[in-house]
DNA sequence: TGTACATCAGTGAACGCGCGTTCACTGATGTAC
DNA sequence: TGTACATCAGTGAACGCGCGTTCACTGATGTAC
């Protein structure tokens, strides 16, 4: 039994050292290159080594893939939710607004990365269990705020202030599929939510990543140039979808 | 000058014809593989023929790929505009909805066709004028549904119909730089629409693109395993949103 | 504290593969007179 | 209608490149007694 702790063996901790340079280099050649051009031998070369000696660090390419999608997960989830935790609690329609945005900002920053996690899937490659959780980080980060949204009373300025959300009439009722679907998922993750909100809160999380994903491949060049302004806009209008807007 | 019309010679016949036959190859491996999969020697191996005929026709592996968005383009902007034909004229909902489900219902029995055009950029790819028009195809059309939405009277049953499209009561308002894009845009286009309209066509078609590629994509594959009905209950709260549902 | 052995990182060569593109050339098709 | 010339499709060889992965090997580091 190795003792779990500081005491590491020194070729434990170069071992970890070269693992983090490897994924390094690797993140820099995706960011400049592009999923599709990221290959083990440039790595190696960048870093003097052989080829072969990466895969003394990774069993193949597809792993080391991985790892770069793992971190791309992390990376936006956590600008999301460092960049969410500086709102008032209380001010959800300010906690939305930070989630989206900070989305978007991480998205503009880092391009490819976004596009090796919310572009077409690489081919032949299967994304394995271990991405799931960082996956879920900013779907957690909106259920919360919408939780806390039915939870806190509002007190915005308003004269005439109610008490929790005011989802938008529901012109469209949920289809009894979709309901079971989604009741399904609100007993995995025991939020209290009702129905409506969870069908809110899946069609704001589509619309959030196909908005950055329209802007950033360039489907709207000609018809939105002030994207920043409307992508505000599109996010406030999806806010009163949420029930998060108050008078 | 060469007489336009009948008499094309021989050569020129087969000359389209072979162009046809590796578009067709192309458009295959394409289906099969991916993009980025796509190669000029496995093209010209299938069809017979050594690596370097293909530069008869195609200049570059570039020029192929771009004949392959444009027909992509086309066979979904085609698909779409056949589907909302057979709705009535006056049944706006049932036009939206013809042109929501066949878009999906493209992108599902082509994917990689539709990554192509709609998923992440190729590396290296410039997406040429010529793309410019056939991409153009599905939002003419939903414009068109919205203008005629405008201008014909409801005459579906309900015992209060209202002439003309009932927006939703503007919550946030379209701010300032995004109406002058609008502006901007409703000139080139000239179809009298509102920038509010206008405005909610521009999220209803982000949010239409956004939904299959999620699908497409798998990001909801654990969480609504009842995508289509989902899907369709999707189309409708934007059908809302659009105006397009009376009472 | 010292020694024998096991573990591990990195090397260097090789396998087997595929790619886009260029170029000089041949032979068939089309055109102008 | 026939002939001389121009155009064009397709060939075959070559250039120059890069890739992921395997394998036997050396030498350094770590571990157990």
């Amino acid at each position: 039994m190795v003792q779990s702790g500081a005491p590491r063996t020194a070729r434990a901790r170069v071992r970890d050292e070269l693992t983090r340079e490897i994924t390094g280099v690797a993140r820099r050649h995706l960011a400049e290159q592009g999923s599709a051009a990221l290959s083990l031998r440039a790595i190696a070369r960048e870093l003097g080594m052989v080829s072969s000696a990466i895969y003394r660090y990774f069993p193949s390419r597809d792993d080391l893939l991985t790892a770069l999608i793992i971190d791309a997960y992390n990376a936006v989830g956590a600008a999301v939710e460092q960049a969410e935790a500086q709102a008032l609690r209380d001010d959800v329609l300010g906690r939305w607004l930070a989630l989206t945005h900070a989305t978007r900002r991480w998205a503009l920053a880092h391009p490819q990365e976004y596009a090796l996690i919310f572009g077409s899937p690489v081919p032949g490659y299967a994304a394995p269990q271990d991405t799931i959780d960082p996956a879920t980080r900013i779907p957690q980060v909106l259920l919360r705020i919408l939780t806390d949204a039915a939870a806190v009373p509002a007190t915005v300025p308003g004269p005439m202030t109610m008490p929790g959300p005011v989802p938008v009439p529901g012109l469209v009722p949920v289809p009894e599929k979709v309901r079971q679907d989604l009741l399904e998922l609100e007993e995995r993750l025991r939020l209290g939510l009702p129905v409506d909100q969870m069908a809110a809160a899946v069609m704001a999380w589509t619309q959030l990543i196909g908005s950055i994903s329209f802007e950033l491949f360039g489907h709207l060049k000609n018809v939105i140039p002030s994207y920043q302004e409307y992508f505000d806009f599109q996010m406030r209008r999806i806010a009163a979808d949420l029930g998060l807007l108050r008078q």
